[in-house]
DNA sequence: TATTGTTATACTCTATAACTATA
DNA sequence: TATAGTTATAGAGTATAACAATA
C-alpha cells in the first residue's frame, strides 16, 4: 500500500492497521447515516440514545466520557434531542449542579423501533466472520482500544 | 456489555463488535486531531495530504472513492487545502473536466515533517498487540471491509 | 479548589440535489 | 447518456475557553 515512506517493517505494519482501521469505520458509519436518515437521526445522537437505552438514565459527564466526547459537544448534541423530544434533563437529587439525562417515551419508542433491524443489520455485516473469527477481533479490539486510552488523558 | 436488549447470542457478539470497533476508532482519531492541531491540520486534510503523498497525484473522484466521502465533500475539503496552500488543482492531460490534485512543496513539506512522528506514534499504539496479533487483525478488518463494502453501493 | 454543565466562538465536516461543462 | 466537479442548501459535529453554580 504504502511505497514512498521508508519506515521499518514494524512501522509499515501499523500503520497499515491504522488505515485499515478507519475505514472499515468509514464504511460502517456510512451505512448507519443512511439508515437513520429515515428517522431523523445522525450517529452520534443514535449513540446517546443506544447508551441510554442500554445503561439506563446517566448524567452527562458520563455520557461524554463513556462516548468520548467534550463535555461541550454533549450539550450542544442533548440540546437537539431534547428539541426533538427523544430526551429530557431531569433534576440530579444530591447534587444540584447536575442534570440526569433520560430517554422519553418517544425516545424509548424511537430506539426500540430502530434497534432490531439495526442489530441485524449489524449481524450480517460480521456475518462476513466465523464466530471464531469475531471472538479474535473481539479481543484484540479490546486490547488495542484499552491501550490507546490509557497512552493518553483524553 | 448491553443487557437490554433481548437478541440472540450471535447478534450480541456482534453488536459489542461494532461498539468497540467505533470506540477504537474515536480513540484514534481524538487523539491524532491533538496532534495534528499544531499544524493546523484535520482528521480529513491528514488523510487527503497522506494519501496524495503515498500514492501520486488523484484526480477528486478517485480521492472521492478511496476516502468514502461524497464529491461534495472532497471539493469544499480541497479548497480549504488549497486555500491554506496544501495542495494544488491542475488541468488534466486528455480530460477538461477534470482535475488532478497534487501537493503544493508546502503540503509536501508538511506531511514529511509529520509523517515520521505520527507512524512512529502509531506503532507506539499498536505496539499493545504482537506482530502476529497484528497481521490477525489485519486480515480480520480487510475481510470484513470489503464485505460491508460489497454489501452496499456506496 | 475542583467539578458540572452552559455559552460563546469559530470552524470543519457531511450529504444531497441541482447545475455546468465535457465526454 | 454518463461522468467530473462545483455550488447551493442545510445542518450537524467538534473543540476550546470563559463562565456560573455548586460541591
Amino acid at each position: 500500500m504504502a511505497t514512498k515512506y521508508q519506515g521499518n517493517s514494524e512501522e509499515k505494519r501499523a500503520l497499515d492497521l491504522f488505515i485499515k482501521l478507519m475505514r472499515t469505520h468509514d464504511s460502517l458509519e456510512n451505512k448507519l447515516r443512511h439508515e437513520f436518515r429515515d428517522f431523523k437521526l445522525t450517529p452520534p445522537q443514535f449513540g446517546i440514545l443506544e447508551t441510554l437505552y442500554h445503561l439506563g438514565p446517566l448524567q452527562q459527564h458520563v455520557l461524554a466520557s463513556k462516548l468520548l466526547k467534550s463535555a461541550g459537544n454533549i450539550t450542544r448534541v442533548l440540546d437537539g434531542m431534547q428539541e426533538s423530544g427523544l430526551i429530557e434533563r431531569r433534576a440530579e437529587p444530591g447534587d444540584r449542579r447536575s442534570f440526569r439525562i433520560h430517554l422519553t417515551p418517544k425516545g424509548k419508542k424511537t430506539i426500540e423501533k430502530i434497534f432490531p433491524d439495526f442489530v441485524a443489520g449489524i449481524r450480517t455485516l460480521f456475518g462476513a466472520l466465523a464466530a471464531g473469527e469475531q471472538e479474535q477481533l473481539n479481543q484484540l479490539l479490546r486490547k488495542l482500544g484499552t491501550h490507546i486510552r490509557h497512552s493518553y488523558k483524553e
